[in-house]
RNA sequence: GGGCGGGUACCGAAGUGGUUAAACGGGGCUGACUGUAGAUCAGCUGGCUUUACGCCUACAGGGGUUCGAAUCCCUUCCCGCCCA
């Protein structure tokens, strides 16, 4: 039923140029979603966040049932009024927190129990119990819980979690999810047999939109390219498609013309913060002695607050003196530089001009970053 | 004038006869970062070179003792506290 929430307006080769409705507005896709695990783009104000393009932004629900828990969110209003965003919000549900935090989890077949890394209490993850807490948060788009596995990982124990995976895919299903949409996760290591198995059963458990997980655990890019590929010829053309953690220049272009619509990454905001900014050329590391006297901007042509204004040489300041303001106006520059590359993917694929677009980005990126 | 305590690499600070070019911090430099336990983490930080645990210069200055000294002795200079 909730099909008619993605439509497309406009393809280019694989690439979708579409709009995705949510209960807070739409999403112009394809688009990335900045990540904001604790209910904040970390060093950003949300006003900033929307003014960078943001239409949706992730946030997790592991971490905040951890701290401050679901229901002092729900009794505050819900997650959107709690940290003051009106644009969407997409939840995780806690599935890539397996990964990342490996040492701290038991798991079968019912669920997942987490030690609390922060003061070491026991939470029990479950399908049905993680989608019920994101609807409480009041998330816009909920993730179901799944179970990665990183590269390397052997036949068995990748057949044991994709199994798992596909067992919790469909218990998900049976809680209904009103207004907000639900999305399945198709995971299945990096066999591209195994991979296409997997979209193909998530993509036919009726969700509203589909997640390639698992990926960016790894694996070498050629090996993560053919496994998008192995997945997108097993789903249908109407639903969403958005690739978990991916993030860089070159993976999201890349993955727009495989056909991919959404994307979520830490990059640029954890990039920021240890002073490397994102730029058409590629990353530039602002603590290199090279900037001390640098009066340019991070970028020529960047509207965005940190480049309107400061010089590199003052942002390099501001970042080796640990100053506050660096963290923000970089987090912001990234964001921004993010943003405007989405955008431009979107206008290249409605005039149809997509893979101009993307060599005159990879030509630029491939001339560095040290000019 | 007398007594006591000190002077260690860019800074702070360990080390009191031998695997010490010298612990540990800070600072500096370099690198990493892809559904955020991350304002985090890792490496380098006397000089030179064939980057080698090779050579040189080093623990205020000078002189000794010793197979061997930042470490012990003598002396000079400087700093701090106390007494006159």
């Amino acid at each position: 039923m909730n099909l008619a929430r993605f439509t497309i307006s406009a393809r280019d080769g694989q690439a979708r140029r579409g709009r995705l409705r949510t209960a807070h507005g739409e999403v112009e896709t394809p688009a990335f979603m900045p990540v904001g695990t604790h209910a904040t783009v970390k060093a950003c104000h949300p006003r900033e966040v929307a003014e960078a393009g943001t239409q949706m932004l992730l946030a997790n629900f592991y971490h905040l049932a951890l701290r401050p828990g679901v229901e002092l969110i729900a009794e505050l209003g819900g997650l959107h009024q709690f940290m003051g965003w009106n644009g969407s919000i997409l939840t995780d549900s806690g599935g890539y927190q397996l990964v990342s935090l490996g040492e701290l989890i038991q798991l079968d077949d019912r669920g997942v129990t987490f030690r609390s890394p922060y003061d070491g209490a026991t939470v029990q993850l479950t399908p049905q119990g993680v989608v019920e807490g994101q609807l409480k948060l009041g998330s816009d788009v909920i993730m179901v819980l799944d179970h990665p596995v990183p590269f390397g990982t052997s036949p068995t124990a990748t057949e044991s979690a994709t199994r798992r995976t596909h067992l919790w895919a469909e218990q998900s299903r049976r809680v209904d999810p009103g207004e907000a949409l639900l999305f399945g996760i198709v995971q299945g290591g990096f066999e591209v047999g195994t991979r296409a198995r997997s979209a193909e059963l998530i993509a036919n458990l009726g969700f509203d939109g589909v997640a390639l997980g698992g990926l960016v655990l790894g694996e070498p890019p050629q090996i993560r390219q053919r496994a998008i590929d192995a997945c997108i010829g097993q789903l249908p053309e109407q639903l969403p498609r958005y690739v978990m953690g991916l993030g860089t220049d070159l993976d999201l272009l890349d993955s727009v013309a495989r056909g991919v619509d959404l994307f979520d990454c830490v990059l640029p905001t954890r990039l920021a913060r240890s002073g490397t900014i994102l730029t058409a050329r590629g990353r530039l590391s602002l603590r290199q002695a090279r900037f001390r006297r640098d009066s340019s901007p991070l970028e020529e042509g960047c509207h965005c607050p940190a480049c309107s204004g400061f010089s590199r040489a003052y942002l390099r300041h501001l970042y080796l003196a640990g100053e506050i303001l660096a963290h923000r106006l970089l987090s912001l520059h990234n964001l921004w530089h993010l943003g405007e590359l989405m955008a431009g993917t979107r206008r290249a694929i409605e005039l149809g001009e997509l893979s101009a677009f993307i060599d005159l980005r990879r030509r630029q990126f491939g001339q560095g970053a040290d000019s």
